[in-house]
RNA sequence: GGCCCAUUCGUCUAUCGGUUAGGACGCAAGAUUCUCAUUCUUGAAAGAGGAGUUCGAUUCUCCUAUGGGCUACCA
């Protein structure tokens, strides 16, 4: 039930795919909108046709619907404000600028670019000279008759200040001669985003807009158009940018950004989330790891920090492993199961899964940490050379025959039975634990990694193959 | 260029005038371990610079520097 009336709006273009900084707006919007018990709303920005990706929406459900943000309201769930795309809304934005132009809040304008370019400064910057405002009714009319491109634009005032406050920023105060009048309405008959999200924020009674600072200074001007219309502005949240590094945003370029490419790489949503949580958030307590219902109990827009912050694939990973160990073993090997499709060697995969769940910490590292299945063929020996175990080429060569009789006439193929026959023999031929140890697990992986140690090799690859591949190995060593 | 915003360990951050400036990731060392990893312990690591205000500034003000954003018929 809900018992407030706030209601936040997640509001992509759907240009591209979602990236981290798109899921962590969507995710505060989400929060602050759950922690007040009011809604979340989905709205697709497609003002801009030229830029449109056929995808991009379903890339937008999807990871939406992966990492549990739901909406209440949408284009696909529908909800009583809609449409929810803005392309299906065209007709109304059309008819409040004309309403605006009507106030005299704005006005059309048929300039050319050719005379628009002519307005660029010394410094390459333009800024239109209202040249259009002084029009008349009747030239207006007139060049409307006769089918000119027109374009309306917002009529800023040049006096005063405009002030407004950010949840997040504070006050801020812009001169209104740094402002432009902005256009409102294209020449194709579609909005600005610099109108279009104040008409449908206010008619999808959003109480609180979540946005990219990059918004801040264009912040008055929409205020602007709510006070033209005599609509209460919204509160806003500002939220400081995700950056690859100290100097540039995370962009849509470097699919490394993308939210399903890091989910295809192994890495959970639920962590991803978390971590993307923390991004320019802090909980005021030293805890780290939250689930999303615990998110939505810790959010408070007190905590999100005004200077940008830097993406940190490290952190992720470290966070993700963390989920990954949490997981009920069962499910862990479900998840893990798409990345044995390349292994051909057969070896007990529930036992591969329990073995590596605590040591990988994104999906996409076990091919790498399972490589002992099939990267066995032509392993150089000199892996059998270990300082710190004392073992060598030598020891092994000599050690690998008892090895193997003793391992044939085991009778249970366990990792307890092959560590107790293993220290057994390591004792009887007077050899340290550690020296035999190395040489099996070498002779049976190829591997200076593996996901176990040498009992657990064995077992995982089962008696044939085991005692196959020492047969191998010693043939090897007796060759070179 | 103009305007807006920001600036604490490499990174994410705590501190809301008085702290040995705390935590986490990463890194290093040690311990544990049948490899590597895990785990545990320890360590190195920060207030951009300069003026003020104050008994006292990381914290408040101003200037400078640096970084980011905006300055589109993109969002």
């Amino acid at each position: 039930m809900d018992t407030s009336d706030v209601r936040t709006r997640f509001a992509p273009s759907p240009t591209g795919f979602m990236h981290i900084g798109n899921l962590r707006t969507a995710l505060y919007a989400y929060l602050f909108a759950k922690k007040s018990r009011g809604r979340f709303i989905l709205r697709i920005e497609d003002t801009d046709r030229e830029r449109h990706v056929e995808d991009a929406v379903k890339a937008i459900y999807a990871v939406l619907r992966l990492t549990g943000l739901q909406h209440d309201e949408g284009p696909d769930v529908g909800g009583s404000c809609g449409p929810y795309t803005q392309s299906e809304r065209k007709h109304l934005y059309e008819r409040y600028a004309k309403e605006l132009v009507a106030g005299g809040r704005a006005y059309y304008c048929f300039c050319t670019k050719e005379r628009l370019d002519t307005l660029t400064d010394d410094t390459g910057n333009r800024r239109y000279d209202k040249r259009c405002l002084h029009l008349s009714k009747a030239e207006v009319e007139e060049k409307l008759a006769a089918g000119l491109p027109w374009v309306i634009r917002q009529n800023v005032p040049q006096e005063g200040v405009t002030t407004f406050s950010d949840m997040v920023y504070g006050e801020i105060s812009v001169e209104n001669r740094e402002l432009h009048d902005n256009v409102l309405l294209k020449s194709d008959g579609f909005p600005t985003y610099n109108f279009a999200n104040v008409v449908d924020d206010h008619l999808m009674a959003i109480t609180h807009v979540f946005r990219g600072m990059e918004y801040l200074s264009s912040t008055p001007n929409y205020n602007m158009l709510y006070d033209a219309f005599g609509w209460a502005t919204p509160r806003y949240v500002h939220l400081p940018h995700i950056m690859k590094d100290k100097h540039h945003k995370l962009s849509k370029r470097h699919g490394d950004a993308n939210v399903e490419d890091f989910i295809a790489k192994g890495f959970l949503p639920e962590a991803i989330l978390n971590y993307v949580a923390l991004l320019g958030w802090n909980p005021k307590s030293e805890v780290e790891k939250f689930t999303l219902r615990e998110l939505v109990q810790a959010f408070d827009v007190s905590g999100i920090s005004k200077s940008s912050a830097v993406f940190d694939e490290a952190k992720l990973r470290w966070l993700n492993a963390q989920y990954l160990r949490e997981l009920p073993p069962q499910q862990f090997h479900e998840l893990a199961a798409p990345y044995y499709g390349a292994i051909s060697t057969p070896v007990d995969l529930n036992l591969l899964s329990a073995l590596l769940q605590p040591r990988v910490s994104a999906l996409s590292d076990i091919p790498d940490a399972a490589g002992f299945a099939d990267r066995f063929e032509g392993y150089s020996l000199a892996l059998f050379d270990h300082a710190g175990s004392k073992s060598s080429v030598a020891l092994a060569k000599e050690a690998l025959p008892a090895v193997i009789a003793s391992l044939e006439s085991l009778a249970g193929w366990s990792n307890d039975a092959l560590f107790g026959a293993l220290e057994q023999l390591a004792l009887q031929r007077d050899l340290k634990k550690k020296q035999l140890l190395w040489i099996v697990r070498i002779a049976v992986s190829g591997c200076l990694s593996t996901p176990g140690g040498a009992s657990e090799m064995c077992a995982l690859l089962g008696k044939a193959q085991a005692l196959e591949r020492m047969r191998q190995s010693l043939s090897r060593l007796r060759s070179a």
